[in-house]
This record gives structure tokens, sequence and C-alpha cells, in this order.
DNA sequence: ATGTGCATGTAACTGGTTACATGATTCG
DNA sequence: CGAATCATGTAACCAGTTACATGCACAT
């Protein structure tokens, strides 16, 4: 389900806005973020670099060494600056947002008031796991991380507790429900 | 971005526990839900139930018809009904649409701090416009819906919600910063 | 010697989308 | 008569993952 909007390529170029870096730097950068977006693949990212040289978005300075493999640092050019802004303001999607969980909601739902319980239950546990680790990678960032993570961090933070809450209540209600037809 | 949970196998199969049906049948449905995860392309569609078939999770009732082309009325069996609840009770991981928005975030602090507001105002434009089209859903379903698409849409709601609040506080923030910036 | 870090990449596969092909029926 | 709806499907493509391949340097 690549959803054709959450490009690598872009995402890449707006890396190397900040600096030059190799394609060992970005996927170690990225790892670094790797609890807000997840890491890149090399099978994903040196096609990608590839593909940024030969739309002339970005450049390569191949450093040769006899020891090592080449370095090869890739730096943004300016067609590929403007290319990226478009980017950064094209729609990210109907929200189709949060499908993957809606899809299991839809199908849960026809399962019994208990089995239904039990699996709104599940997602609880993991959303309180997920937040969880959103707070631990805040309280590790600290005041050295810039203000991209921050806010990236503050809106994971927001919608996580957002979801959080709806969980709660929800199952409140379909408990509430549920032994309402009981004693019904 | 195919994000290897978001399964439309898993999902077929769902809507095939309240009744069998066809592809027609899946597609007319699913496309009725387009507001909270959009349609389903009879590409990815028709191999999917056949996948279904092979996999022994599915059965098909084949109506032949002189006139039509035949229809093919699909079932899920008990094979099926296991399969489908280990996937409901899968994680779902961050969601990709999130994860679009947050490299955008993560880019676009790069940018001017006019420029980051600029950004911020257009996913708020985009966010409210979504918002918008969730809240004509609700009206146009009225007490027609079954539970599982109010769970859904309250879901969706609430986290749309916590999306603009979200927005709202820090186009504040960011504006304020900039500001102080320009006069001090 | 053994594993970890540096550093590059390819091949096969996955789970989709887009666009196309086919053909009858029914409605305006 | 033309458009929409019913109803099936295929082929080409896309963006990405997984697993693999290669090889040197440095620390344990």
């Amino acid at each position: 389900m690549p959803a054709g909007n959450v490009s690598l390529r872009y995402f890449v170029l707006g890396l190397l806005t900040q600096q030059p870096m190799s394609g060992y730097d970005i996927r170690r950068f990225v790892k670094s973020l790797s609890w807000l977006i997840g890491g890149v693949s090399s099978g994903g990212l040196y096609p990608a670099l590839r593909a940024l040289l030969g739309d002339g978005l970005g450049t390569v300075d191949i450093k040769l060494r006899t020891d090592r493999p080449p370095r090869k640092v890739y730096a943004i050019t300016d067609v590929g600056r403007r290319e990226l802004r478009q980017w950064v303001d094209r729609p990210t999607g109907p929200d189709s947002s949060m499908k993957a969980f809606i899809m299991r909601l839809l199908v849960a739902s026809n399962y019994s008031p208990a089995g239904l319980i039990a699996r709104i239950e599940q997602r609880r546990l993991q959303a309180a796991a997920s937040r969880l680790a959103l707070d631990e990678a805040l309280a590790a960032m600290g005041d050295s991380a810039d203000l991209g993570q921050r806010l990236a961090l503050g809106y994971a933070l927001s919608v996580a507790d957002a979801e959080l809450a709806w969980l709660d209540r929800e199952l409140g209600r379909v408990s509430q429900e549920a032994s309402l037809v009981e004693v019904g």
C-alpha cells in the first residue's frame, strides 16, 4: 500500500537541504528518527539517490579512497529545491487517515460485543505502548533536538493522546451497552 | 507505501463475514465508505479474491447465466474466520498518512519561519476540509448506519479534531516566535 | 577469530494502482 | 442513440521491503 505520496525520494532530498550527505549518513540519520517514521532500506535508498541524479535534483561528489569503497556525497540542486517545495505543499492524500485501524474497526464491529471489547482493549494496549515509546523519545531528546523533530514529536503525541482518549471513551460505552443487553 | 499491514485481502474477507458477496458487491459497498477509506480497484480486488480461494479462506458459488457474465458469490470459511481474527488483532504500525505529514514537517522545518508557517497553514486548510467532509458524512448517515461505521466515523472525528487543535496551537506559537525574532 | 561499523549496491518479491478490454442491459 | 450500471478480468507499472552480496578496518 505504498500510497504514492509517502515519497522517499523527496524526503531524502529534504534531508540534503540541511547538508550534503552520503547514502550511509542518510540511513544513520533516518534510523535515529525510527520512532517516528521507521527506517529506510538500502534497497529503497540507493535507487532513489540515483534517480535524483538522473532527474537533476541532486549532484554527487565522489571521494575515491584506496582502502575503502568510495564515499559518495550527495547534494541538492536549485531545481531540486524547487521541486522539493512543491512536494512539501502537496496534499498528503484525502485523509484516508488511520486507514489500517479503521479497516480493522469495521471488521471487528461484526463480532459479538465481548469480541469487540476484546479487540478495542487489545488496541488500547498497543496504543499505550506506542504512546510510551513517544514519551521515551521525548525524554531522550531533551534540548538537543531541532525544531522539526520537536514539531513532529508534538504532533505524534497529540494524535496518540486523542486516540487513547477515544479508545477509553468507547470502551466504556460499549461495555456499558453490553451489560445492559445482558441485564435486559 | 504499501504498508504491508493495510491488507485488502483481509479487509474484503472481513466484509464477507457480514454476508456472501460478489466482487462487484464489494466494490460498491467499499465505495459507499469512500469518505473513510477510499475505494478498491478491480485490479487489486479480483486477484485478492482469487488468492483467498487458493488459501482456503473463502469459497465461491458461481451462478451461471446465459445473458450476463457469471455472478461469483464469495463466502468466508472457518479457516478464514480464524485468520481474520488474527489480522484484526495484529498491530497496525504508524499510519502511513501520518507518516507522510511527519516527513513533510521534518523537511519544512528547515525553511524560514514564514515558509514553515505557510506550510502549516496549508495543512490546516486540508485538515479543515477533510474534517468538514467527515461532518457531512455524519449528517448523511443519520440513524441508518451500523455500529462499525459509527465507530469508525467517531474515531476519525476525534483524530481529525486533535490534529486541527495541534495545528492551531502550533501555528500560534510559531507565528509568535517569528514576530519576536522580527522585533528583537 | 569474531563481530561491529563503514559503505556500497542488486534481485526477487509484495501489494498495490492505472489504464485497458469485454460485453450485455437498462434508463433517459 | 448514447450513457450509466452491471460484471468480470488482465497487463503494465510503481514504490517500496527483504534478503543477499561484497569488502575493508578496527576493537574484543
